[in-house]
DNA sequence: AAGAATCTCAACCGCCTGGTA
DNA sequence: CTACCAGGCGGTTGAGATTCT
């Protein structure tokens, strides 16, 4: 049997006051992070360790970013959420001064929505059959610019990604897959420079240090791009398109 | 102006892992 | 090997804010 990580019957939950907020502060400030169980008691807080945890972590730590996400910084959770699937600490990771639960957030209610409106399925990063000739809002045109900028993307996505969202709830999830997975992120700096691979603009990423993993497209894929290619030269607007496998293409 | 509907995001919950006794 | 602990993660909730009717 599990202990709870505190008595819940003496913790305060919800809202943190700003007597609590200043309280954690100075005591980490001094103090350091760590040994959270002991910390609340250690700090005068009536608070759970974890609660204590996550306060300092989403919302006080002082190099935090907070505010509107960048363009750039959209783009690029994006891109990372087709490569990693729902892994927000890792995505998180990338993205200097945000955390996973901002990250978590704002992709349900900004990006999900967004890419849905432009006819993409947020889950696997493919057209999705509704939607996928018209967005029709002006949010929706909008968005395309936006996801202009992606370029052209041809993800490799780890396998067990594939599965994230069910692989908690299935117990296949591991720490070892998050650290090869975060392993195969890092190792891109020798497989390859994603920004070499993509358009311009979205390569004006200085800090961020992306190193996303792109693979070519396959030969019959790229005959099929190149005729597709042409095809939406012809027709003169821009046009998405997926091939098979998790791969998405974007042309001009 | 007011109530309803929708959105946002801080916070919580339960589960998992690695470390250790 | 087992049990426990601490820390971490992703999914979900719900209060407050905002927009719509």
């Amino acid at each position: 049997m599990r202990r709870p990580c505190c008595d819940k019957q003496d913790t305060n939950k919800g809202a943190w006051s700003k007597q609590e907020d200043q309280k954690l502060i100075d005591y980490i400030r001094k103090n350091g992070e760590g040994c959270w169980r002991t910390l609340p008691q250690a700090a005068g807080l009536l608070r759970c360790g974890k609660s204590c945890r996550l306060r300092w972590i989403n919302y006080l730590r002082p190099d935090l970013k907070r505010g509107n996400f960048a363009e750039d910084e959209e783009d690029l959770i994006i891109k990372l959420h087709a490569l990693l699937g729902n892994r927000w600490s890792l995505i998180a990771g990338r993205l200097p001064g945000r955390t996973d639960n901002e990250v978590k957030n704002y992709w349900n209610s900004h990006l999900r929505r967004k890419l849905m409106n432009m006819g993409i399925d947020p889950n696997n990063h493919r057209l999705s059959h509704i939607n996928v000739s018209r967005p029709q809002t002006s949010n929706a045109s909008a968005d395309a610019t936006s996801i202009h900028r992606l370029g052209h993307i041809n993800v490799s996505r780890p396998q067990t990604s594939n599965a994230s969202a069910d692989a908690k709830s299935s117990g296949l999830k591991t720490q070892a897959n998050h650290q090869s997975e975060k392993s195969q992120v890092e190792n891109c700096d020798q497989v390859s420079d994603a920004g070499s691979c993509l358009e311009d603009d979205s390569c004006g990423l200085p800090d961020l240090n992306l190193d996303l993993m792109i693979t070519m497209p396959s030969l019959n894929s790229l005959a099929n791009v190149e005729e597709k290619q042409k095809l939406v030269e012809s027709n003169t607007s821009s046009q998405l398109e997926f091939t098979h496998s998790p791969t998405l293409v974007l042309f001009r």
